[in-house]
DNA sequence: CGCAGTTGATTTGTGCACAAATCAATTGTG
DNA sequence: CACAATTGATTTGTGCACAAATCAACTGCG
């Protein structure tokens, strides 16, 4: 009969970080993909050009290494960038396993014509220098820590009840 | 011919704040979906079952105004929920429009069986809970100032080069 | 009252996101 | 060299996530 929160709009969920993470990665999806809508672009697809502006090519398994996606989701991805003619994949000569991911003319000039849009999503955001270090960090710490920690926790200590996440 | 960085590991979107955004957000739904499995739930699933825990009962949108979800997501989220039994979907009686959402005995119950499930995350992600605060505010803003802001930058001012999103 | 406009929910279409299955190319080891 | 195991990419199946279209129920206004 405790944390009953009726009649005001609060939730359990407004102190949960986990939620406020959910939140904000999908507002800043949302906002990059309005962005780029001219350009017919997803923010996914925006941080394959990204990658690819500072690396002359790449394997499929790197760009998903890079964007730590799952092999499954970059091909799809990939493809469609290149129906768009954006980048080209050519099968590597030295390993006919790999597929090598590079941009067109079309990708590179992308480059100069999306210049503005990391400024638009400051303005948005309205983030400061201190707090995106600050966020950059701990965001950092907790997918280091999710991505290494075992599958399943062992639990050796018990749930002292109200954690918020 | 500036920022090329080719033989170490690092890329631009090491310095993204919306990326570390996406990455983290993906890595704890992640984590969660691992830790749901074994009653069939999802991430999603199980933020509409912490919302009902405090509400007897809700209607579509609401649910989806809680979530920041749109209309269209949360309704076959919730029917996937009924399918699986954890809640009911009556029509208001009041407003034959809406669609009243409320949870089973079953899925009442899953509030005590899935106490554990806050802590496991505490766990995994190992934050504490001054950076979780921090955290928790500084992705409150982010989610704010990017749902308020006009659908498109006016950009008013000029992009002074070089900012990390 | 009657009807234009709104609201609530669902459906449709596109694009992630991930796990598991599949398959070809390559590597390691006897 | 042969062949089991591994690696790289794609496919398949399920579940979000969102915008736009659809449709029924309701509201307001003349």
């Amino acid at each position: 009969m405790r944390d009953e929160n009726q009649a005001d709009g609060s939730t359990p969920l407004d102190t949960m970080v986990c939620f406020a993470l959910y939140s904000a990665a999908r507002a800043t999806n949302r906002r990059y993909t309005t962005i780029l809508a001219p350009w017919g672009l997803t923010y996914p697809q925006y941080l394959v050009l990204v990658l690819l502006w500072s690396r002359p090519s790449l394997s499929v398994t790197a760009v998903a290494e890079n964007l730590m996606l799952d092999a499954g989701t970059t091909s799809p991805l990939i493809r469609r960038l290149e129906t768009r003619g954006f980048v080209k994949r050519e099968r590597s000569v030295s390993d006919e396993r790999s597929v090598m991911v590079s941009l067109t003319d079309a990708g590179l000039a992308l480059r100069e014509e999306l210049a503005h849009v990391p400024s638009c999503i400051a303005e948005a955001t309205q983030l400061d220098l201190t707090d995106g270090k600050t966020a950059l960090s701990i965001l950092h710490d907790v997918t280091r820590n999710l991505s290494s920690a075992p599958a399943f926790a062992p639990a050796r200590g018990e749930h002292p009840d109200e954690r918020h996440n």
